[in-house]
DNA sequence: TTAATAATCACCCAAACTTCGGTATAATTC
DNA sequence: GAATTATACCGAAGTTTGGGTGATTATTAA
C-alpha cells in the first residue's frame, strides 16, 4: 500500500472512539493518509520500522509506556519525525517534558476538524502548533523573574557563574578583588538557600533568575 | 483625553512611514488606541508615566537604545506592559535575547493589516502572537540534541550535576561509588572540553545535552 | 537633612569539595 | 575478539565554601 505525495501519519491514543474520529479526520485530508492508529506506545514502536512515519499524533496519558517517553524512543530511533501531542493537560510541567522529549507541537483534545488539520499542515511547514496557552506559557518561560531577591551586582555574579567562571575570572571581569567576589557569592548563597555554585545554577534556572 | 474600553497602545519606530501606518491600523480598530508613537525607545521611556500603556509595539532596530534594552527598560518599571517586537529580523539570537529581556510577541514588519491586529487581540485573549519560524525557533530550542558525545550514563551524571549535585549525593542517587562518579565526570570533562561543574552545565545548556 | 538601610567592596583562616593524573577490572556492544 | 562503557581506587594540588570582621558609598525613609 504505498501512497505517493501523502504524509504518513501515526497516532497513538489509547481512548477508542477519539482515535477512529482522528482517523477519519485525517484521512479525510488529500494531504495526509493514517498508516497506522494505535492504543499504546509499545506496539506503535514494534511498528515503526513499517510504518515509517512522517508525522505522529501522540497522546500523553496512555497504559504502559506514557506519551513523554515514547516520543523520546520514537525521535531517539528517528529525529526527523515530527511529534504532535494530543492532550487534555495543560499542565506546565507536562508540557515542557514533552517539547524536552521532542515534541513539535501541543494541542488539545478538543481539537475539532480545522484544527487538528491545521495542526498538520502547520507542521509540514516548518511550524510549531500549538494552542494560545501554551504558546504563552512557552514564551513566559523565557521571561526573566521579575521578583528577584538578588540585587543588580548579585544577578550579575550569578550570570557569570551560570556561564562556569570561576572566582579568578569573575574578579578580574568585573574590575573587583577575589575576596569580593567571594562575598558577594555568599550572600547570593545565603539569599538563595543554597551552597555551591551548581545548586545555585539550579536554582537560578528554575527560578528564572538569570 | 481618555480611551475607556480601548487598550493603550505604544508605538516604537524608527520609519516615519511604518510608524504612520501601524497607526493607522491600530486606531482603525474599536479595541485598540495608539496613545504614543516614538522614533526612539528614549522619548517613549520619558513618556511612559503619561501614556500608561497597555501594549506596546517595539521595533528592534531603532537609533540610540535598542529594542531589546528598552523592552528590559519598560518591562522593569511595569511588568504588565505587554510588548510584541516587530521587526525584520527572524535571526536566532535576537529572537531569544527580545523573549528574555520580556517580549510576549515576535512578528514581522511585512505583517499586514489584519496580521496586526489578530497579534493584538491575540496579546489581549493572554496568547504569545508569532510567526511560524518563531514558533518553530522557540520549541526547537527545547529539544536535546541527538549528536551528544556523552554516553547514556554520562548523560544521566551531567543531568544530575545540572541539579546542583555533590559527588557524594550522585553517587547515592545511581548506586555507585563516589570514585566511579568521579571518573565519569572527569570523562564528561575531556569529552566536553572543559573543566569544572560549572563550565559544564553551561556547555550542556549551550548544546542542548541534557 | 539626618538617620537608617542596602549595596558594594575587602581580608583572614580552616574545612570541605573538586579536579588532575594515574591504574585497573567487569560487562557490554559491535 | 576488539572497542566501548561502566565500575572502582589513590594521592596531590587547587578551588570553593563557611564563619567571621569591617569600611565606604548609595539610597530611602523619617
Amino acid at each position: 500500500m504505498s501512497l505517493p505525495f501523502k504524509k504518513r501519519v501515526v497516532i497513538i491514543e489509547d481512548d477508542q472512539e477519539i482515535r477512529e474520529s482522528f482517523n477519519l479526520i485525517v484521512n479525510s485530508s488529500q494531504r495526509f493518509a493514517v498508516v497506522g492508529a494505535y492504543g499504546n506506545c509499545e506496539d506503535a514502536i514494534a511498528a515503526l520500522n513499517r510504518d515509517k512515519p512522517e508525522i505522529v499524533l501522540m497522546d500523553i496519558e496512555l497504559p504502559g509506556m506514557n506519551g513523554i517517553k515514547g516520543t523520546q524512543i520514537i525521535r531517539d530511533k528517528n529525529s526527523s519525525t515530527e511529534i504532535i501531542m494530543v492532550t487534555v493537560y495543560e499542565d506546565s510541567d507536562l508540557v515542557f517534558e514533552a517539547l524536552k522529549a521532542g515534541a513539535s507541537g501541543y494541542i488539545t483534545k478538543s481539537a475539532n476538524y480545522t484544527e487538528l488539520l491545521s495542526a498538520l499542515e502547520e507542521i509540514v511547514r516548518g511550524g510549531a502548533p500549538m494552542s494560545s496557552r501554551i504558546a504563552r506559557m512557552v514564551i513566559d518561560n523565557y521571561h526573566i523573574n521579575p521578583n528577584s531577591p538578588l540585587t543588580k551586582r548579585e544577578t550579575t555574579i550569578l550570570q557569570l557563574i551560570s556561564e562556569g567562571k570561576t572566582y579568578t575570572q569573575i574578579s578580574e571581569e568585573l574590575f573587583i578583588s577575589k575576596e569580593t567576589a567571594k562575598t558577594h557569592i555568599k550572600n547570593i548563597y545565603s539569599k538563595l538557600q543554597v551552597n555551591s555554585k551548581s545548586e545555585a545554577i539550579a536554582k537560578a534556572n528554575h527560578d528564572k533568575l538569570i
